[in-house]
DNA sequence: AACTTTTGTCGAAACGCTTCGACGAAGCGT
DNA sequence: ACGCTTCGTCGAAGCGTTTCGACAAAAGTT
């Protein structure tokens, strides 16, 4: 493995000029930078990572916290995933995956005062997170996917639940649906304070109000029994309802299914349109189902450049960028039959 | 942050006994590491992950090789990425997402000559995979999910497909099912000599011969209509079959949807049977799919240990381990009617 | 009792890079 | 032609570890 100082040796230059021809630090004449690329490729020389991040202080490496809490991932959080893995390449930063629970803060202590990485990707956020506090004391950069209660003084990215619900109830109302159910994540969620749930449960109401139309919330587990449940439930607390709003891919399926299995159909006499869903799962459903599509993708993409950004400059300022769900309208929405 | 020079300072010691007593590579007294380990606490020191693998040339990193094709990862490949990367925790190591395509040899190279990791694991191999080679060629360990053609002299951890297809088969030739349609991953991985669709392409072809049953073998997308459209050419060519075993999970929702629409009962008309599928997708449809539910995380810290021990013992010698998906039965398969 | 081993510790030399200060050679305004 | 800045390069001092050789003291072997 050839180091710097062979690649100097060849190019007869010092090892601190081959330095900056690979990191541009300072001025190289056009001769001498071409000698030192002539020697690396002659040599196959590629700097060490190591010794580069020792003397540097910088790994050129983000770390993913992503609670991993033993359920697959969600193909919205694989988008995010890669998303930003991608765009961290695509600077020339690696990400590393790091699954350290929401409140392990031993184990995310012991990862950012390791000097691996050069700040964090904060997946899966609490309204309350014992993470970030840690991260703002240990002074390490990072950028939250999602947002806490109150996001004054930090760097987030996160989708645009207003406006996404916003937009799926008023596609709704303009296909003439006056009653209107939403099916939200468990009661559990709501309750821990995940944002998402509350969030989306507050525009829902917001929604209503603003188009004069009349619904119930219910909320229930991401899954497609929990769909039939809650479907189930609205059914029977608001019997004239024929538009579904449903927070949960999983449990779209379940609805969809249920409302087969009672004879309904969608989207004649139903309507449903499901939230943060990817084209993956609405695709599986027959019909396909219209819904607000997850800019899973985007999203991590967009965190992993503000957070190399901040790397950069040193900047440390508030920063919030929300990106809305864009709807997609398949075979699960229809204009409302007339009463 | 403190470093080592101050714990050895604090405890009166020397600096390479501090080393000693973190990495145990020589005898300490109990006195010398108690006083060396209460430094350490009370400075609340971390060693620099860099500093030591400069020095130790180790980086306690692996790199998960993962062709990022853009489209979402599947359930499986996410419970595998989650079970490397918690096996490989549990052992102290870190994890990394590489997103390397299958023949992109420079970003590999580059990669693996960096010095950034200790060893690969490489998912998504194809049958001849330029990767194999080349990381044989930079003497970098690694393991295969999966295996090439030839796995002589490499260490792979595969799912058991010859088995799988076996056990799928016998469960619907027990439930009385004659003939039997296997819907594969599409031509075009046939043709570029995608592994587990060759494999299992053999594997149902010997199956259908030890059985005495007659079958089909349709290839097609992997997508719910992929699914529709193969079930559709398979109920022409063979109009009296009443067993379906399908490899991909997304194409097994079409296919129930058209079986659906095509007035006929699953499981009493027909049943399917899922290979390779995670369990969220199973319980997704309705009726739940009967599946041979993928080891997805099993495999990944199967895979993880095995790397590990290599990297550990420097081991270098053909090892193959295979893991059987296993039979869960669900809605979907049921007794064959009397004809 | 005279040896060899093992144990416990130290000092110093790497590991392969970045970065700082220094310094001659140009380039420039006057 | 005189200082002044900018350019291009070098040497050396880190960065924070691990690891090797050395060595005294303790423990085993005959």
């Amino acid at each position: 493995m050839a180091t710097m100082t062979d690649v100097a040796r060849r190019a007869g230059v010092s090892v601190s000029t081959v330095s900056y021809v690979l990191t541009g630090t300072r001025p190289i004449s056009e001769a001498t930078r071409d000698r030192v690329l002539a020697a690396m490729a002659e040599l196959d020389y590629q700097p060490n990572a190591m010794a580069r991040g020792l003397a540097s202080r910088r790994s050129n490496i983000v770390g993913l916290l992503l609670p991993l809490t033993g359920r697959a991932l969600g193909a919205t959080e694989t988008a995010f995933v890669t998303g930003a893995t991608e765009a961290a390449r695509e600077a020339g930063y690696h990400l590393m995956l790091c699954p350290v629970g929401t409140d392990d803060s031993e184990e995310l202590q012991t990862l950012a005062t390791q000097r691996l990485l050069d700040g964090f990707l904060v997946m899966e956020v609490q309204l309350t997170d014992r993470r970030v506090d840690l991260l703002r004391k240990l002074a390490s950069p990072f950028v939250l996917i999602g947002r806490t209660d109150d996001p004054s003084g930090l760097a987030c990215v996160d989708i645009d639940f207003e406006q996404t619900v916003g937009d799926a109830v008023a596609h709704l109302v303009e296909l003439g649906h006056q009653t209107i159910a939403y099916i939200n994540h468990s009661d559990a969620s709501l309750a821990s304070g995940y944002g998402p749930a509350k969030r989306t449960a507050a525009a829902f109401e917001a929604a209503l109000e603003r188009h004069g139309v009349t619904g119930v919330m219910v909320p229930t587990e991401d899954t497609s029994t929990g769909g039939r449940v809650a479907i189930r439930e609205a059914r029977e607390r608001c019997p004239q309802l024929t538009g579904v709003l449903v927070m949960n891919e999983n449990a779209a399926l379940g609805i969809l299914a249920e409302l087969r299995e009672a004879g309904l159909d969608v989207p004649w006499d139903v309507s449903v349109v499901s939230m943060v869903t990817s084209e993956v799962v609405a695709d599986l459903a027959s019909p396909a189902l219209t819904a607000m599509t997850s800019p899973g993708a985007a999203l991590g993409a967009a965190a992993t450049r503000v957070l190399l950004e901040r790397l950069a400059d040193g900047d440390t300022s508030t920063y919030q960028e929300l990106l809305p769900c864009v709807l997609e309208i398949r075979g699960t929405s229809a204009k409302a039959r007339k009463k």
